[in-house]
DNA sequence: TTGTACGCGTTATCAT
DNA sequence: ATGATAACGCGTACAA
């Protein structure tokens, strides 16, 4: 607080006693008479005092905050892990800054650093899909700084990681594409770079290979800025419909993807025949679009919390930890018109 | 930072010279000679010294950060304004701290207090739809901590304000419907307290006015919790709908419950007439929605690059401001499906 | 041009 | 049971 905010220093003067006095008693300690306890807390009460927590950061190292880095809150996905993270935190009498980065290498090296600099007690970190880099987070984590991963992890730094079953749940979308008949199954996603790019890459794959249809390189598409560029979605699903044996389904695999890809097929319809689509997204909204959208949802929320959780836990630690977890949860297929083949 | 961190003290020592020669060169000052600042700073450089900004808030006090307070960051309009403000604020080279209130009076406080406890230089507010009393707000803005309100104002604390044009958007688009040839338009809305509320309930009566419609009361329906239940959207459509004189239009008043309207009149919609619909929301799916949805859209990204520009101008104010502007900025009525009339 | 000393608000240590 | 003092990291008035 800038202007004239209460210190102790001002409840001492009041009542005539030290601020040692007053620290003590506000912390309740044993060697406070009762009765100077109860005189103190009336006063802060009286005065409205409120403790300082950049002055208690500065003196105890630690300011009872924790640091969040995600791409983009507008994504349903990182808005909902925000609200299981914020629930953990806050219960737990911690503090909640969220940084965004726009899926920008540069910008998330700046946040993680303004973050660890004001003095955040550890990190959540979902990587950005221009990340090429993990020093500026190595560097953190190694000087001691509690670091744990969520959603977009990576294997090079040793610490917590806590994910979507993105294989699985990758799996079940393409299986159940299958299942409905198609044959020629497109795959438009994410960076290469990131973690759940291969693992739901894989997933596919796998479906594939299950069901004996041959993986076609041609039909996966990578969206390096993570479709943060409509257009480049729009390309990918141009140069999928030029291609000589056009895919008869589309599975998406990000949220901002899933979207824009929908725009992108729903605007060529017209020229278009049917064409089976699901997509891995956390919008509540699927039941809303025409057709109403199949979609691979991962459970944000227990996300967020679970992350938080083992954050704290590696924050007050009494010693380092050598044990990671690498916790998976489980998504959720929902089946709705638009992955449904017409008969 | 907790572990180690370079200071001024480790710098000074390893160049043998005082801290506050250290400080003064790291600050340019002019009583520093070349040489000397050549120095440090090298020297800083390689020992990868980074200011603790927790002690120059201590110091100064002041932040460089700036505190926002949002009812949901999963709300489209809040999440653009978001984005409208980080632009800005890093611009000017401000950081941004998130907090939601999710429509609680009770969480705002809270959120306020520890903004102003964290030292932030100013404060950027949204009410929530639960606010029934400003006096956290009144009592940091009267010690002087700069506030800017945002979409929902309060003309009880005297400010700069930065809205929609929520009365001219209401109009247009409750005559868009009138011109279609709806007769009962009803009208859902949010918390009858919030500014945004009564703006547009104003805008709403003048097209009635205007074409002569008897406003009808009955028509209008009041979310007290902003649509963060949605049975509390549910229930007034139903009412609505059992109306002796059904309407044959709804004008919702706010993203959630425009969202949460649309997904209740579809779910009725097997035994509806056709039912006109248009609402305020800034989602970028209303081109995929079934029917294609006609929006009233704020220009929030603006509003947040507005709303940041005045706050900081009130923070580096050199003398107290009196002269408060009240900023309007149009909205933009997207025609689509949803509100045309079935001929 | 550089150094010394103090204060920002808090807590911990050591006296008393 | 309470008080005096130092320290967290930084910036600055004052001294040299």
């Amino acid at each position: 607080m800038r202007f004239e905010a209460v210190t102790i220093k001002d409840i001492a003067k009041e009542l005539g006693i030290s601020t040692s006095t007053v620290s003590r008693a506000l912390r309740d300690s044993y060697e406070i008479s009762a009765e100077t306890k109860k005189l103190v807390l009336e006063c802060a009460e009286r005065l409205d005092y409120r403790p300082n927590p950049i002055a208690q950061s500065l003196k105890e190292r630690r300011s009872k905050s924790i640091g969040v880095v995600v791409s983009e809150i507008a994504n349903n996905f990182f808005s909902q892990a925000i609200n299981g993270i914020e629930s953990i935190a806050y219960s737990r009498g911690y503090n909640v800054i969220i940084t965004q980065t726009h899926e920008s290498y540069e910008r998330e090296v700046v946040n993680v650093h303004h973050l660890a600099s004001r003095s955040v007690d550890g990190l959540l970190i979902s990587l950005s899909s221009g990340t090429h880099d993990l020093e500026h987070i190595r560097e953190l984590h190694d000087k001691g700084l509690p670091v744990v991963f969520f959603d977009r992890v990576t294997s090079e730094i040793k610490t917590h990681n806590v994910v979507a079953n993105n294989h699985l749940g990758s799996f079940h979308a393409t299986e159940h594409l299958i299942y409905q008949g198609y044959k020629q199954i497109a795959h438009i996603t994410n960076a290469p770079e990131l973690s759940i790019t291969k693992e739901r890459l894989e997933g596919y794959k796998s479906a594939l290979e299950k069901h004996a249809i041959p993986f076609n390189e041609k039909l996966v598409k990578y969206c390096h800025h993570g479709g943060m560029k409509e257009d480049e979605i729009e390309k990918a699903v141009k140069e999928l419909l030029s291609l000589k044996t056009k895919p008869d389904a589309i599975f998406t695999a990000s949220d901002r993807v899933t979207i824009a890809c929908l725009r992108a097929v729903k605007n060529l319809k017209k020229k278009m025949p049917h064409l089976g689509f699901t997509g891995f997204t956390n919008t509540t909204f699927g039941d809303l679009f025409s057709p109403t959208l199949t979609v691979i949802r991962q459970p944000a929320f227990e996300i967020g919390e679970v992350a938080t959780e083992l954050l704290l836990s590696l924050i007050e630690a009494k010693r380092p930890v050598q044990d990671f977890t690498n916790k998976v949860l489980d998504t959720e297929l929902i089946i709705r018109e638009s992955s449904i083949k017409a008969t």
